[in-house]
DNA sequence: TTGAAAGCGTTACCAT
DNA sequence: ATGGTAACGCTTTCAA
């Protein structure tokens, strides 16, 4: 059914009914009404790829999915569809990206040119991250989720990598810990750095020499959690912490120190990041593993929310959010092993 | 850039630049190569809106995620994505589904009528599938990616659940093992059935009786797979092996078995399926875990790859694929205890 | 082999 | 408050 046709069949125009759907003001209340109950009896929905050509809008948000299957990911767009229910917007995933960088803008250009999409959300960006200067040189509207240090205004939501590494880091130091290893995110990205920081602060502050031999960068799987934690405690001396990235380098950890005899929560304390799965809960773990902790899933529904703020209207600059980390203790963290102490 | 002022610029005709950048026979080869040059250098690219509009193709394949964050999604997705790159077809994640089966049916309805997907792909069927139903009704292309007993004619893709579970039921038996406990996908899905067929198959085949007791039906978690895990490992006779649904409840009933003292391939065994995650490995666990195993990834590809044929005109019917899974032992598997041998 | 012109189904401007 | 009509940017007959 068409517009035409619905519309002589109410007896009205097809201005009218256009107006009367898409809830313009100027239509009197009770032909609106009429419209809208029709349209569902009669089945009437307005051709979608007709209002877009028209309308010069897509009603999608595009997101570029890496080609290592992250399992962030499935959370972080399970929020978006969480709020963007209702709302008349599609989240588009366009094939691939992650092969080479020079690939990888052209991907973002030809997606954003396409017309396909209203606005992108770009993730883990680096602290100059090309993305960003090719959709702002574009002026297209995106959210960036985590943080760049571009002087480009834009609007950005994260998490406080920083703030919660630092207090990770300090509260296993006050735990009586020295040698405390990092088994951080992949290099270049903004919220590696930032967690270095905060690591590195929090050493500083209570002058205990950083040292780059306890310092790993990399993707996040189990194999990686194990293989570098179980090098790190082939040291001597071997570190009596860890403080991990994500749950699944946690399990890596876990097993390594398992692997040596030691015990989780008395000789080697874990914290790790929690990103907050359904299906893998730190509190769960044996023995349950402290964390940072943060729910990708809500950051996903907020990125939604802001991305809609923003084709809104609302001003790209004016979009900041820098969410809290809580820093929950569980039974993963206990104090230094005496013999360790130094 | 338009194709009126584009093609002007060449000195040609509107119809002419559509059809050389279109591929159709009918154009020079010389002027088809001028043209593509040209919209190259220019960065001349027709507006996909307009396309859609003119051909009525949405340049898109519907994927409707559940609520439940689920970690298979992500990673068939990007199976998926590898697929598509290079075709002009995205992937389109419909927000929302999973409050009730009224809703997720106006949900694919919605989503296939509204001409915003060319094809969409139904995941975790049950045996009789209402998606499959509506799809059929409409006449709209799409792809099943389980399986369902519905009479009406469909494309699927499948793994064999069925003699994968058998096989990994029977091998323990082989062990000695005599209760065998499953913790089996959620209730009513065909995957679900299935692996219950190989299990009670099995069972039946080497004359042990069937103990309800012994199996649970639920989602994917690392709790829920402790939960279960745990509970039968309260009866008496507790079970001495375990025959699980996912990477995750394997977790669950690891930490389980641990927390009764026992030990992962010696007291208790344990077989999973494995849909070959890049950030947890089967292979990396304490002991290594013995799995049925079979790529989610590359279900995802493939599926990509025949939608596409559908979209091409392979008829429906002829699209049957069911893939064989591979069992591989590892160390969680051993001989039944000899005190739990019957 | 190329071109002119008629749609595709809406929205939005300008009238009334 | 409602209606006529010109876009929106392309593909696809129909002619030449």
């Amino acid at each position: 059914m068409k517009l035409k046709e619905f519309a002589s069949q109410l007896g009205l125009s097809p201005t009218t009914v256009s107006r009367a759907l898409s809830g313009y003001p100027e239509v009197s209340e009770k032909t609106r009404k009429r419209v809208a109950e029709e349209a569902v009896r009669l089945g009437y929905r307005p051709n979608i790829n007709a209002v877009r050509l028209v309308t010069g809008r897509a009603g999608a948000i595009g997101v570029i999915m890496g080609r290592t299957g992250e399992f962030h990911f499935a959370e972080f767009m399970s929020g978006m569809a969480e709020r963007l229910d209702g709302e008349d917007i599609d989240i588009l995933v366009s094939p691939t990206a992650d092969r080479d960088a020079t690939d990888e803008i052209s991907l973002y250009n030809r997606l954003v040119t396409s017309g396909r999409v209203d606005a992108v959300i770009v993730h883990s960006p680096k602290p100059n991250d090309e993305r960003i200067a090719l959709l702002h040189g574009l002026g297209f509207p995106f959210l960036v989720h985590g943080r760049s240090e571009t002087d480009v205004p834009h609007a950005w939501i994260d998490i406080d990598n920083e703030s919660a590494i630092r207090r990770a880091t300090s509260h296993l130091i006050d735990l009586g810990h020295r040698r405390i290893a990092m088994i951080n995110g992949r290099h270049g990205r903004t919220f590696s750095l930032h967690r270095d920081k905060g690591y590195r602060d929090a050493l500083q502050e209570r002058g205990i020499p950083f040292d780059p031999r306890l310092v790993a960068h990399d993707h996040f799987t189990d194999e990686l959690g194990f293989r570098y934690s179980r090098s790190f405690l082939e040291q001597s001396p071997r570190p009596t912490a860890f403080v991990a990235g994500s749950m699944m380098t946690a399990l890596g950890i876990y097993r390594a120190v398992r692997s040596r005899g030691l015990v989780v929560g008395k000789d080697v304390s874990v914290i790790a990041h929690d990103d907050v799965f359904p299906y893998l809960t730190a509190e769960n773990m044996v023995p349950s593993l402290s964390a940072t902790r943060s729910s990708m899933r809500a950051a996903g529904a907020r990125s939604a929310d802001l991305v809609l703020q923003l084709l809104g209207g609302r001003p790209a600059e004016e979009i900041h959010e820098l969410w809290t980390v809580e820093l929950i203790l569980r039974e993963s963290t206990g104090p230094a092993p005496a013999e360790a102490q130094s």
